[in-house]
DNA sequence: CCCGTGACTCTAC
DNA sequence: CGTAGAGCCACGG
């Protein structure tokens, strides 16, 4: 596994229980802006359980896969594990957070 | 080297 | 809101 392998999985390894980001957001933090394909290529081969994969989402906070799939599926009980609301294979946020929110939460000092 | 294939995204309408 | 269409990028045939 390379370098920017490496740098995508610790993008969406700091994605906090019950927030997604998107694939074109976590390829835009690993510092490889239009890589958002190569990020799904990228979890759909990871082996590592403990990846929270299911954090990420299209940019439109849809379901990547295919609906009725068994991938579908198995995001959406993760996800709703969580308490992420999830309705027509999307993830519905009642208060949509700004970008600068979001990052704000994600880079908070520990 | 050209072509097809995605767990994608953005822009127009 | 939702749907095309084109763009994008790594990979394999």
């Amino acid at each position: 596994m390379d370098k920017r392998a490496a740098t995508i999985l610790a993008v969406v390894r700091a994605i906090p229980s019950g927030e997604t980001l998107a694939y074109g957001e976590v390829a835009r933090r690993a510092g490889l802006p239009r890589r958002a394909r190569w990020v799904a290529k990228l979890l759909a081969t990871a082996v590592d359980e403990s990846l929270p994969w299911h954090r990420v989402l299209r940019s439109d906070g849809r379901i990547a896969f295919a609906e009725g799939s068994a991938g579908f599926y198995e995001q959406v009980r993760r996800l709703r594990a969580e308490g992420v609301q999830v309705a027509d294979g999307r993830v519905r946020r009642s208060t949509p957070m700004a970008r600068d929110d979001l990052d704000a939460l994600l880079w908070a000092p520990a």
